[in-house]
Order: structure tokens, then C-alpha cells, then sequence
DNA sequence: CTTGAACCTCTAGTCGCTAGAGATTGTAGG
DNA sequence: CCTACAATCTCTAGCGACTAGAGGTTCAAG
């Protein structure tokens, strides 16, 4: 039986967001101690170590809730999982080739200023200026 | 005079965005119509558009603050204004980074995938077994 | 003068946690 | 057995940068 203190040192998971994923359903609320402590299985902690793997992939929450439910019935298909990946794997491209401009750009603005006052700044007149930058940057976040 | 719509279309801000700039302080409140509406000038159109191109650059609301500041004194030297998108630009860099080795996890995971039911999935098992992991990956967000 | 789009304020929700208050429990040493 | 004190408990609120919606008012075209 593990405290939720052990979960959290053999997951690397902070305390209070195994909590958290208690509330959110995507672990099941473990038995108690007598006086009223979270007591906790060694499937409980494989679960955990999954969300964990899921969440430095980058997964969301949701995404890896459907892998937890998929990997819960092993006969099934797995392209749904396959689907999740590959999705988050185009998601992750993407985010790779926004930020990629934005590092261009903001090279080009960083490294082009040699005034040494706020009125010839090259970082502050590009901002003012949308003339200066090198094309349309999209959002990302 | 422009309505909130009119700096809307032009900034490319949506309507509701510009009011949270206003209540962030971002933005002064400006004067209003008989009927309470906001009235905007030129000038403040400028200074949304400075927000936006920030925005755009992935900046936070107080790196913008501090350049929009910045941006009100033509005398200061810009130092901090070089800083700030110097520190951007390798924080940019570095979430390229820990994307790029996700990108090669993920790719890894989502092809090396030719299980068609879930107990063979690799992307499942890659998630429950840490081992399969080509490395550690860090989190990032 | 009428219609309907645009505007107003206010509150609450998003995501994935994180922080803090204030109370209780578990455990190791004496 | 007692005492510390670390760990746990619940609950609420906050983060950043918006976004959504309710319910009401104003503006501008025809």
C-alpha cells in the first residue's frame, strides 16, 4: 500500500495533482486509511506512471483519458490510439514550424538593434511598425 | 473616432480581447459616446496593434507592458527592451527544442505501431512501460 | 420609426495545474 | 505512552490570456 506521497516520489506527479486527477476521474478514488489517508494499489501506480507518460508527450487530459479507457480493453482495435499519436504528433509539428518563424524573426529583430536609445531601438520599432517584420506572423500559443 | 468593431477589424483583435487589455491596463480607457460606447483615436489604435505584433511574437502581457512603457520614453537607452526579446528568443529556442525531441518520440511511437488490436499497440504499451521510451523526456507545456 | 447589428456590463468557464489556510493523522524517537 | 513534526486532509482561490454567454442598451441604415 503506497501514501500519496509514494505515488508521488515513484511517478515524479505532485501531491496535490494526483488529487487533482482524482477529481478529473482519470484515477479512481483509492481506499482509505483509518483515518481517512489515500491508500494506494500497484495497478493504481502503473496508472499514474501512463498519465505521467502521456503528459510529457504532451497529451492533454482528454487524450489521454481515451488511451486509458482503450488501454483498459485490450481486444479492441487500436487505431483510435494511433489516431491520438499521429494527431498530436502533427499538432507538435506544427507548433515546431510556428515557432520556428517566430525564432527567425525574432533573431532578425534582436540581433538588428544597435541603437543604443529607445527612439532608434529596432525591438521597439518593429513592434510599432509591422512594415519592419519579415512577413505575417500567425498566433501560437 | 473609431468604435471598438472598427479597432477590432483593424488590429485583428477580437472585441472582447480589447476590453480585457483595457481592464489589464494595457490599454487606457478611452472616451466614450453619449451612449456609452468607447471611442477610440489613432493613437490608440497604434498602441493595440504594438499589443497584437507583441502578442504575435509569443511576448506576455508584461514583457509588452514593460515594452509598451519603454516605447513612452524615446530617451532611455533600450537595454531592457534588448533583453527582453533576447530572453524571448532563447526561450522560444529552447521550447523548439523539447519539441523537436518529442517530435522524434512521437514518431517513433505512432509508426512503430502495426498491432491492430490494443494488447499489441505500441503507442498504448510505449505509454504503461516506461522502458520503451527512447529517453527521458522532460515536460513542457 | 423600425429593425437588427453592434455595443454595454457582468459573471463564469477554459486548461492543467499550483498555492495557501486551517485542521487532522501518521510515525519515529525518547 | 508521549511528544514532535512531517505528511496528509478538504476547501477555496489563483495563474495567463483569453472566451462564452446572459441580459440589456445604443447606433445606423433604410
Amino acid at each position: 500500500m503506497f501514501s500519496i506521497g509514494d505515488m508521488s516520489r515513484r511517478s515524479r506527479v505532485k501531491v496535490p495533482t494526483i488529487r487533482y486527477y482524482e477529481q478529473m476521474g482519470l484515477i479512481g478514488a483509492p481506499e482509505r486509511s483509518e483515518g481517512n489517508q489515500r491508500r494506494y494499489e500497484q495497478a493504481d501506480l502503473e496508472r499514474l506512471m501512463f498519465i505521467r507518460h502521456g503528459r510529457d508527450l504532451g497529451l492533454t487530459i482528454d487524450a489521454i483519458r481515451e488511451l486509458l479507457d482503450l488501454s483498459g480493453h485490450p481486444d479492441r482495435p487500436c487505431e483510435n490510439a494511433d489516431r491520438i499519436a499521429a494527431a498530436h504528433l502533427s499538432s507538435v509539428r506544427e507548433k515546431i514550424a510556428s515557432l520556428r518563424k517566430l525564432e527567425a524573426e525574432l533573431e532578425r529583430i534582436a540581433t538588428h538593434c544597435q541603437g543604443s536609445t529607445v527612439s532608434d531601438c529596432y525591438v521597439i520599432r518593429a513592434l510599432a511598425r509591422h512594415e519592419l517584420c519579415a512577413d505575417e506572423h500567425e498566433r501560437i500559443d
